[in-house]
DNA sequence: GAAAGATGCTTCGAATTTGAAGCACATCGA
DNA sequence: TCGATGTGCTTCAAATTCGAAGCATCTTTC
């Protein structure tokens, strides 16, 4: 039976600001972003993907979950990006399907371009009211929950649906 | 003034974790909300706004800002709802400029209607690797963070484009 | 080793989002 | 009261997003 499940006033109170949270976050970073750099929020976390990669590479798919992302829009962005010259594109040597995705020396340079005023957003908008210790806790929670959801069927598993009888 | 700001790596672990926590966590909604109502996350925030007040009534600029969200994406999304017959709107007898946006009886039938699924995805991804007093802690942390970023200088410090002399 | 099925990426069309510009009403100051 | 400016919402064109369909390349399976 339907067993009208819940959510009590704590997880209520958690879900509306972790939404909030990260919606105010992304807008007042995706504004720094194109002010000081001329990049989305989507384009710089490619960027950051890549240059944060050892070799500066990826491929397509791994890009695209890494982001949470569509593959048709990140076809879409890796278009502009390599447009921009800030990325190039290769076919995958072991595998001539793919594409690996490297980020130029361009691109390494409008990342540093960026890097201290979105840390400077990120520091004064989320971390300002936590302390050391608090921004620990933060991590130590969100980490498991984070695995937790990239171990759980991503989104491939519906298939379990059922019509009703 | 340059000071070559960074983030330790706990802030970086925290910062990350929460980006990708909150990406994960709305597909998989944005996906349950498809197939439970139709509904777009955009449109259940707004319904889920407007069920949560008191008359089932807000003004336009008070949806936009709760939902972060442009006012133009605002307008379509409303008129889309308008024409499912979830909401209706009517010019604020206060302010003859103001839209009042209301929640109609099928709006608040569709909300019942989805919110069961919404919550399972939100216990099962969210919640299921926090205990009650792990969801206390996230709550009391993200709270004042979140009421810090309201009451720092909005989304658009600057709302109407003003001629610099 | 070839057909059948997977997988990786792109292309395509439709839906959505956005900022700028426009319109209507409100408010302020002389 | 009038004119200048501010505010609330919509309209508009352009950019971005997504899912489905299409291609090319692997991997099975017999």
């Amino acid at each position: 039976m339907a067993d009208s499940p819940s959510l009590d006033p704590a997880q209520l109170g958690a879900y509306f600001a972790l939404i909030e949270v990260t919606s105010l976050l992304r807008h007042a970073v995706e504004q720094q972003l194109r002010e000081a750099g001329d990049l989305s929020y989507v384009q710089f976390q490619l960027l950051a993907t890549l240059g944060d990669a050892p070799t500066g590479s990826r491929r397509m798919t791994d890009l695209a979950d890494g982001v949470v992302y569509s593959r048709s829009a990140l076809t879409y962005q890796a278009g502009l990006l390599e447009k921009s010259g800030l990325i190039t594109r290769a076919p995958d040597p072991d595998d001539e399907r793919g594409t690996m995705v490297t980020i130029t020396d361009a691109g390494r340079e409008r990342l540093t371009q960026v890097f201290p005023g979105h840390i400077e957003i990120v520091k004064g908008l989320l971390f300002e009211p936590l302390s050391a210790d608090d921004v620990q806790t933060l991590a130590g929670l969100l980490t498991p929950v984070r695995d937790h959801m990239r171990a759980t069927p991503p989104r491939s598993a519906a298939p379990r649906r059922r019509k009703r009888t």
